[in-house]
Formats: structure tokens, sequence, C-alpha cells
DNA sequence: GATGAATGAGTCTTCATTCAT
DNA sequence: TATGAATGAAGACTCATTCAT
């Protein structure tokens, strides 16, 4: 019997922790980290309480939610790289998919009321790090990408376009940050390049500050 | 000497107007438009309710705060525009300058709890709008500047990328917020430019929306 | 037993609304509608918070406390016209029920800050003055209430002379009351009536202007 | 030079005194003793500064309007009394012109709050006592008003009957509150009275209580 | 394990009162 | 003396978090 139960039980606990993770992506987007938390509960169809048995505090829920978006933004880099031949091409299509995960988001969400050296998302942080700079690093020795930015460059960059224009619907902010993100690509390209104020910005130096 | 003492303890009061919303605009770019306006007074060094004396309600803090910031950055745009005899140069120049002005701040502060038709708020927008097409035309028009983009398009980068990071110290970010507005430049000059989504956004697009 | 246990902890809950409501009562009738809130979930042994989670703001709590009101009054009224033979002793039961259940503090309540198509207290409104305007006209048919008054004088003049004094113990109010809604039954009796300036008061008089 | 100068301030100083007064009066009609005391000196045309420097605080300018309203009060009940012949004619010509006193502003203001013992007031009130029991008397010797009421029964049914209806622009009171006097005036005469509860109330019983 | 309810701390805002000119 | 400005204290209301079922 209990062999029989259990498992159930951890199914429909399951469902409701992706259902909570889901509901919380979606109002960090729309009001930002502090976005209450009751309405998260609400929009995930689950009592308050339930979503603080599953996430202790707010941080833990945004270490989560960070953890998800990490995590499909990672698979976007993979796929990129692996299925373009053309290396500032994965650079481009990997920026513009993150762009469409909500990137931008984690840069509030990471910024504020967060510890960076939570294990887990030190991993996944590790991990996007290095596949970024593996796609940035490949491009440059194409000559393809200018060779005095870093990944670090890129992803605040990137995140910064996209992140949610506060109290508004986002939906133009997509129209726009794409087309904003293509002319950080049109800058990140070897053509003509300025002199950049400044030194290229690894993922390490971003991770320093914490 | 000129007037006579119509205004006696004035001296006093606009110092203290001036202080709240300096220590506002401080407040706005560390936190966001939803900074604590106790905690604006605080380091304002003057009780809350004088805050409150000088500017009704939150909205209205904002707007004021907003004018300063529009008016400091068109003062910027005009000077660049009547010094730079290069108009790519003068747009690049008011681009820098806008962000050291906190620009990005105002993304935050314009699209939330704000009323568009706020009169001489429209007036300062309008006066913005107006001297930053001219800027981007002129440098379209002397085929410096690729022609499929709108001066929303340059205001929204912009704003976003100069935005602070919620809960850092803006330093670092000023130190990237400028290497990504040359990106941006690089991006805008017409020297092989990729096809952009979408069209060309005017700041009247933006205006739309509120 | 009947109906399974679908509501938990309904009782505590149900119980806190009742006490807050009651509370609630004495306290509009003690301080008149600005009460403050705190002081309300104070003395009804609740947290603030509890007080708001149950009614929204201010003006539900007055809604509710007026229908509770005004439930027991109409009850009274069914009572008096039910079991009265004679129809101004109607009038009177009516009337002296009416100040027991400090109908005066509606007055204020139901002036101020409030909306008059919120829906339940219209019906019960509707209720009262269908109620109150069938004693009024069975006493006026059989010529024992003189004919130029109507409901709407009788609810208002009675309300007026059971209100609270405000910053008093009501105690000796109540003594009073009732002694000066016995002068105005006396002034409504049909036996040598004075003219009256203006003309009758019907309840939809006073609805209009709400 | 000091005599001359001296009495011109204090012609000013007189006449703001009096604008405050009736600034104040008004506002505690309309929205009760708690009216913020920056609208009357608002609408006294004065600095609210110069408010307290005549009131050193509320509670003062209360007993102030009170006086004022005392005094005039009084004065009709004295022209009542000398020229009317019909006692009963000078009780009912002295309750319609103290409503239109708005005396039952008073009830609200002297109840709360109040030092029944200041000086001034208690004098006020002495004399206000004085001429109405002189005028109830006199129409009770004459047979004309029945004999178990007291002049604290009639000053307190009169004057909550002409209370403000708190939210409500007072006019439709004005024109309900002189009819239900009328209805307490035909309760108040001789013919056929229902016997009253409790006992007759004086004006010392009022005093007692504060 | 999940839920509705309770709560205290925090924020915004108002107002009586004092201060400096 | 009259005034605009400053201020602390209080009240309405929200929200993260805990508790009892």
């Amino acid at each position: 019997m209990t062999t029989v139960a259990a498992p159930r039980r951890r199914a429909d606990a399951t469902r409701n922790r992706a259902r909570i993770v889901a509901a919380a992506r979606e109002a960090f987007v729309e009001y930002g980290a502090m976005a209450p938390l009751d309405e998260i509960a609400r929009r995930a169809g689950v009592g308050n309480a339930t979503l603080y048995r599953n996430f202790a505090d707010r941080r833990t829920l945004i270490h989560q939610v960070s953890l998800a978006v990490i995590d499909r933004v990672v698979a976007h880099a993979h796929a990129a790289a692996a299925e373009e031949p053309d290396s500032f091409a994965a650079v481009s299509r990997f920026v513009h998919a993150a762009a469409d995960e909500r990137i931008g988001a984690l840069c509030s969400l990471l910024s504020d009321s967060i510890d960076p050296h939570y294990p887990e998302l030190a991993d996944a942080r590790a991990e996007m790090k290095q596949v970024t700079e593996d796609l940035i690093a490949r491009a440059q020795a194409d000559g393809l990408l200018r060779a005095d930015v870093g990944a670090g460059d890129v992803m605040v960059a990137m995140s910064q376009l996209t992140r949610p224009l506060p109290g508004t619907g986002c939906l133009d902010l997509d129209r726009l940050a794409h087309r904003h993100l293509q002319l950080l690509l049109d800058g990140l390209r070897t053509v003509a390049p300025s002199p950049l104020p400044g030194c290229a910005v690894t993922l390490e130096d971003l991770a320093r500050r914490g």
C-alpha cells in the first residue's frame, strides 16, 4: 500500500511544483522579482501554504525559477552550437532564443536577494558560462565576432535588452527586443568596429560581484 | 535685490525640494519606481511629511524626477547637435551623455504609474522627441546611420542598456553600459547591417501605448 | 451531520467574522463611520489583517454591518405588522424596536462612503422600504397617522433622534431617545396636527440623493 | 505712533478671528467636529499658523464656535419671548430659528472633546438654559405644552433633528429638519399626549454627564 | 501533503501642531 | 503678528510567513 500511494502523491506534488515555477516565471517577468507570492500561488492554482511547503521563501523560489530558465537557455546554446555551421549564426540564434526564454527576467532575479553560491544554481551558471563562452570563442576564432568583447558583455547586454518594461504588457517589448538584439549583433561583428571603453567582461567578472 | 523679498523662507524650501528630487532620482535608479518614499525622505534629510507636502503622491514625485532627468538629457542633445560637426558623432555623444544622466531609470519611471498627459511632462517629452529625432534624421540623411531604425528604437535600446541592475551598486553597470552602448552604436552604422525584424519604431509608437 | 464536513475551519472563521461585525457595529455607533479599523480589530480580538481578509476595505465592512442592522430592523417591522392589531401601535412598536437596534447609526453609515447600488444592500433597503411604507400606509388608511408625512419622514426623524451622541457612552441617549421618539409619535397622530412645511418625503426621495 | 498702529493691528486680528470662527462653523457643520483645521484656515483665507495663534487647539476653536452659535440662539430666544404673545408660538419660533442657526452642529461639538467647565462656555450655556427654560415653563404654565417634558428634552431632540447628515450637502436636511421639528412640536402640545418613558430631562441633567 | 485563515511588520498618506522667517 | 514649511504620530492597507485543520 505504501509503495502504491507514495508515488501517486509524489506525482501530484511534482506537478504542483512545476506549476508554481511556471506561474512564478510569468509573474516575475510581469511584476519583477517582487511579485506577490500569493498572486503566484493563485495563478498556479494552489494554496499559498503549498507554495511555502515547496519553496521555503522567495529566494528559494527565485533560485528554482532561475534554474529552470537557465536550463532551457543552455539547451538552446547546445542546439545552436551543434546545428549551425556558421559560428556567428550560432551566436545569433542563441541570442534570439534566449530572449524568447525571457532571460531578461533573470537579470532582475539574479541580482537581487540571491545567493550566487547556492550550489545547484552555481552549477547551472557554470554550465551556462561554459557553453556561451564556447559559442563566443568559436565565432571569435573564426574572425566573425570582434575580439574585444567577452561572454559577459554579451550576456549582460542581451539580458538588459530583453528585460521587461515594468508595468507594461510585454508584447510590445518582444517585438522591440528582437530588433535591438539584432542591432547588438550587428555591432558585435568584426566589420568596422569602434574601440570599446573598458575591457572585455567575462562571466567570472559578473559572478565576482555577488 | 532686483525683486523684493517676495519669497521669504523660499530658499530653504527650494533647497529641500531639490534635495528630495535628487534623493529620489538615486533611489529610483537603485530600487526602481517602487522605492520606499520614507527611505527617500530619510536620504534627503527631511521628514516624510515634507516629502508629501512637496509632492502629493508618488506619481507627482516621479513626474518631477522625470522632468529633471529629461531636461538634462535634452540639454545634452542640443549641445551635441550644436557642437559635433559629424552627425553620427553627435548621436554617439548624445547616447553616452544620456547614459550618464541615468536615462535608463526613466524606463521604469515612465512606464509605470504615470500620466502621459501630465502637461509639463508631455511638453518635456515632446521636446526630447523632437531633438532626438532631429539627431537621428540628420545622421540618416548623411548616410551614416542605417535607415531601418527609428528614434524610438534608439531611445528604448539605450534606456534598457543603461537600466540599473536592481540591488547592485551601479558603478559596475556604468562601465558595462558604455561598452554596450558602443556596441549598439556600431550596430547602428550603415556598414553591413543585417535585416531587422519588424519596422522602425518612432517615439510616437512608444507614447501611443502609454 | 447532514452536510459533510465541506467547511473545515469554517467554524472559527465564521465566529471571527461575526465578532468583527459586532465590534464594528458598536464602534460605528460610538465613533461614527470613521471609527479606526485597528480599534475595531482590537475589540474583536483579532489582528488587523484578519479584518482586512474578511472585509476588503472600510466600505465593505460598513455594508455588512448595515446589512446586519437592517435585517434585524426588518424583522421587527414584520413582527410588529403581524402581531399588533392597532395599526398605529404597530408603527410605534416598530419605531421603538428600531431604536434599540441602533438604527440611528445607519444614518452615518449609509450616507457616507457607500455604494447605494451594492446589490445585497440595495435589496435589503428595498425590503426595509417596503415594510415600513406598508406600516405607515396602513396607519394612515386607518386614519390614525396624519396623511401629510411619508415613510421617509419617519425613517429620517427616527434615525436622527436615535443617533449616538459622539464621544458619549450611549446609555443616556437610550433613555432620551425613547422619550423623544414618543414625542415624535404623538406628533404623528392625527389629533390636531399643524401644517407641515414642504411635502411628504418618501424613501425614494432619500435614495435619490445617494 | 504706537497708539495709532496698535488699533489697526487689532482690527485685522479681530477680523481674522471672526473669519476663522465663521469658516469653522461651516466646516464643523459639513465635516463634523473632526474637520481638518488646515481646511478651516484655508476657507478663512488665513495661514494655518494664524489659526493656532488665535485658538491654541481644536478644543479652543470648538469652544469659540459654540459660544458664537449659542449667542445667536439665545438672541433668538429673547426675541421670541419678547415678541410672541402666544407662549407656544414662542417656543415654536425659537425651535425653528435655532435650527437655522445650525444648533444641531453643537450636538457633536459639545459632546466630543470639550470641557463643560470652560468658564465662558459655562456662562453661555447657563444663559441659554435660563432663557429656554423660561420659554418652556411659560408655555407649560399656559397649559399649551405638555408637563412631562423638560427643557433638556426639547434641546436634545431639537439638536438631534437638525444634525447634519454626514457626507451630504445639508440642503436636503434643511427642508427635512423643519418638517420634523414641526412634528416634534405637535407632539409637545398638550392635546392627547401619550405617557413618556422616563422622566423630564432638565439642562442640568445634560451638563452633569460631562 | 494541502489548505484557508491569522498575524505582525512595513509602507503610504494625512493631520495636528511647532518652528523660523 | 502672520505665514509657509517641517515634523512626528497615527491610521489604512498589503504582504510574507506561520498555524491549525
